[in-house]
DNA sequence: GGGTGGCATCTTTTT
DNA sequence: GATGCCACCC
């Protein structure tokens, strides 16, 4: 019996087994700080996992005194599930073992009336904060074409995550988009303040300002959390690494787990100097560095090991591997993406059948979520079962958000964000004038939109708005005075607002899949409906799906291969990988040109995808691809070339297009990077330079017309004659002298 | 006030 | 190629 009452039922033994000598350390140094520098496949959560099991086993952390921090939701179930196993006692799981978002939104959760929020808040995600940045430009005659509100938004959280006020945001010397951002960042607090709403980037800021105001809540807190953890350390930015300094500054107990060759988020934030100055926050740290990979072959890790070694900014690490050599990586060379979709749908259905593999065992990686189109009609086309991690979730699609948005105004009217989504969807007679005037007469007085509509007979709208804007008042009163479970009202309001029937009145297959969306809402809210107390309220469940992402649903095991980017893939690995698009401007994407910094995060990047592998990686791109609905043609990724002599280059039906694209490709890098725009292409093409095309030979150029996109050059050529071509799209280059 | 069709824009990556 | 926005007509 330790001394919280609880029976241990396994020894610390039996919990340590099997773990080497390194690891071992790492989880039984449970005194002091402690940084683990974990390469990939080096177990660092089973490290992690078996440390939290051995205190709680031995007694020397309360289940409740642990704090264990993740980025995603699913490192947290594994992790959670990973303990449980460990000690078998479901007394003992650790209770506060989640993502910082969703610990941090249950600190919330008891205090915010500290802070001045009434307890039906909302949960604003990105895309309700650019809405509300949206609306506010509008009212000062900003024009949102010109500053798109999301770039705007972007740079306001930025800002907070920088943890810089207001009135620390200047506004001179800087770009119209920064000038905006910063005039908007005070009227943004204020109006998520008056609409009782959180964003997301207030989940951690909150507690910090929360913290700093009581410090008698922090003292409790600090108390309580006596082992604090963190995973993906090299992923923590400014306000996570202040908050995690600020709990763990009394006992010091804290463990961080990273690796800087994996720090993959810095453009929201992640600052990889927490990591790379952890043993000057804490001089007494101890470091443990776990470098033997468990996961992969050596052809796998050798490959990684050499892409990564083009970073100069790097921990050094000796990654090394007693696995077996394994077969050698092959580099595949596609015509088109549908093409490139083609090759990894047929490898999977070979090795499916030669060597026993199941579609669980493989995944698809790619940079950006667009890519995943052709790889999933490739998968449609042949049966093959398949699931897409990320893209847009559940919880964003827009009937989703719509029917959401209902029951958050139920919940908290002055989320005016939410409201107006609402307000007149489907259409009852409040159109654009009408909502006009009552956001005009709120903002004169300072009052949210429904305190408006709540009084609306003193506002002297016309008689149709009057009876329109009574119904819809009336609409919320009645359900919001239910009291039944959260899913009888959440069905009343959608039945009564006619969102069913107007859902119901499109019968296409889109329109089917809408309806049934909401269906599925409506169970989710029924389940959730089940719990108790505020644990089964309405508002408890906007504010537990608000932290819900896509990334969460997916599970191993379930006969289906699985497409993703390689951001989402983080943490998982597979025995067979496909790192599809290798090509230039889209991985690296090419905007990291600009800096040495991004490219270097892309090549971490890379690293990343690489590393997933456990038995087999193919590395894949086209020489042609459909982008902004056009056809352009590929130059193969620098990240390829980095790593020449690790890969077995194929090329399935090698055909004449192939390789010329190919040679132009390696000729064609110095001369004509194709750019967006393709101002960088075209500057030197002008009338009487001579020109090299790929399929037409060498040429004059006689004429350029056109601008941007649309630039195009009419060519002699030498051998076929006269021809018209875009110069966005053409193979062609200028001829060496 | 409501509905429709044309057009510009978009592509990083996410809690 | 989808999506959202705006201008235009009922």
């Amino acid at each position: 019996m330790n001394h919280f009452g609880v029976e241990p039922t396994v020894s610390a033994e039996h919990i340590l087994h099997g773990l080497n000598p390194e690891q071992r350390k790492a989880a039984t140094t449970t005194d002091g700080p402690v940084m683990i520098i974990a390469g990939p496949g080096s177990g660092k959560t089973r490290v992690l996992t078996t440390r939290m099991a051995y205190m709680i086993g031995t007694g020397e952390a309360d289940p409740a005194g642990i704090l264990a921090l993740t980025f995603t939701n699913k490192a947290a179930r594994e992790m959670k599930e990973r303990v449980a196993g460990l000690v078998q006692n479901e007394r003992m799981e650790p209770r506060w073992l989640g993502t910082f978002h969703s610990v941090m939104a249950r600190v919330l959760r008891s205090h915010a009336d500290k802070l001045g929020y009434t307890r039906s808040y909302s949960i604003y995600d990105t895309s309700d904060s650019e809405r509300l940045i949206r609306d506010l430009m509008v009212s000062r005659r900003m024009d949102p074409k010109k500053m798109k509100p999301r770039s705007v938004q972007r740079l306001i959280s930025e800002a907070k995550n920088k943890m810089l006020k207001p009135s620390e945001v200047t506004k001179e010397g800087k770009t119209g988009t920064a000038t905006a951002a910063a005039e908007l960042y005070l009227p943004y607090e204020q109006a998520l303040k008056k609409a009782n709403a959180f964003d997301f980037d207030d989940l951690l800021l909150k507690p910090i300002i929360l913290f700093q105001r009581f410090p008698d809540i922090l003292a409790r807190y600090q108390d309580q959390w006596t082992h604090v953890h963190i995973d993906e350390y090299q992923d923590t930015n400014h306000v996570q690494y202040r908050l995690a300094r600020t709990i763990a500054s009394r006992r010091r107990n804290i463990c961080v787990v990273g690796d800087d060759a994996q720090s993959i988020y810095a453009f929201r934030g992640a600052d990889i100097g927490n990591i790379l100055s952890f043993k000057s926050d804490y001089p007494d740290a101890v470091v443990v560095r776990l470098e033997q990979n468990y996961r992969s072959t050596k052809a796998i890790l050798r490959l990684a090991s050499v892409s990564i070694a083009n970073n100069r900014k790097q921990l050094k690490k000796q990654l090394w591997t007693d696995n077996s050599e394994g077969p050698k990586v092959q580099n595949i060379w596609a015509l088109t993406e549908q093409d490139e979709a083609d090759h990894v749908r047929r490898i999977i259905r070979e090795m499916r059948i030669r060597k026993g593999y199941s579609f669980d065992d493989f995944a698809v990686l790619y940079r950006t979520n667009a890519q995943s189109r052709a790889l999933e009609a490739a998968m449609v086309r042949n049966d093959v079962p398949y699931q897409i991690i990320g893209g847009v979730s559940f919880y964003q699609k827009r009937e989703v958000k719509d029917a959401l948005a209902y029951l958050r105004v139920l919940v908290n009217p002055s989320d005016d964000v939410s409201l107006r989504r609402i307000i007149n969807l489907p259409t009852r007679g409040i159109g654009k004038k009408t909502i006009n005037d009552l956001t005009t007469f709120a903002g004169r007085h300072q009052i949210s939109l429904w305190e408006v509509i709540a009084d609306f007979q003193r506002i002297g709208l016309g008689v149709r708005a009057v009876r329109a804007v009574g119904a819809f008042k009336d609409l919320i009163d009645s359900c919001s005075a239910l009291q039944e479970p959260p899913q009888v009202v959440a069905r009343r309001i959608f039945k009564d607002s006619l969102l069913l029937q107007h859902l119901r009145k499109d019968d296409t297959v889109e329109g089917q899949n809408r309806l049934e969306n909401v269906e599925e809402l409506l169970n989710a809210v029924a389940e959730y409906g089940l719990g108790v107390g505020s644990a089964g309220s309405l508002a408890g469940f906007l504010q537990e799906v608000a932290l819900f992402t896509d990334a969460d649903a997916s599970d191993g095991g379930n006969g289906k291969v699985t497409l993703m980017t390689i951001h989402a893939s983080k943490g998982s690995e597979y025995p067979v990988v496909f790192i599809t698009g290798l090509e230039e401007d889209l991985f690296p994407v090419l905007s990291a040109d600009e800096s040495a910094e991004s490219m270097e995060e892309e090549r971490r990047l890379f690293y990343v995808g690489v590393t997933r592998a456990k038995a087999q990686l193919f590395l894949l791109h086209a020489s042609s691809r459909m982008r902004f609905g056009m056809q352009e043609t590929r130059q193969y990724s620098r990240f390829l070339e980095e790593v020449e002599h690790e890969v077995e280059a194929i090329v399935y039906r090698p055909t004449a297009t192939v390789r010329s694209a190919r040679s132009f490709a390696r000729q064609g890098r110095n001369v004509a990077q194709p750019q967006r725009g393709s101002t960088g292409l075209s500057i030197k093409i002008e009338p009487g330079s001579r020109v090299q095309h790929r399929d037409f030979g060498s040429g004059t150029v006689l004429s350029v017309t056109g601008s941007g996109d649309r630039r195009r050059a009419e060519v002699y050529f030498d051998h076929v004659g006269p021809k018209t071509l875009m110069l966005r799209l053409a193979p062609l280059r200028v001829a060496d002298l």
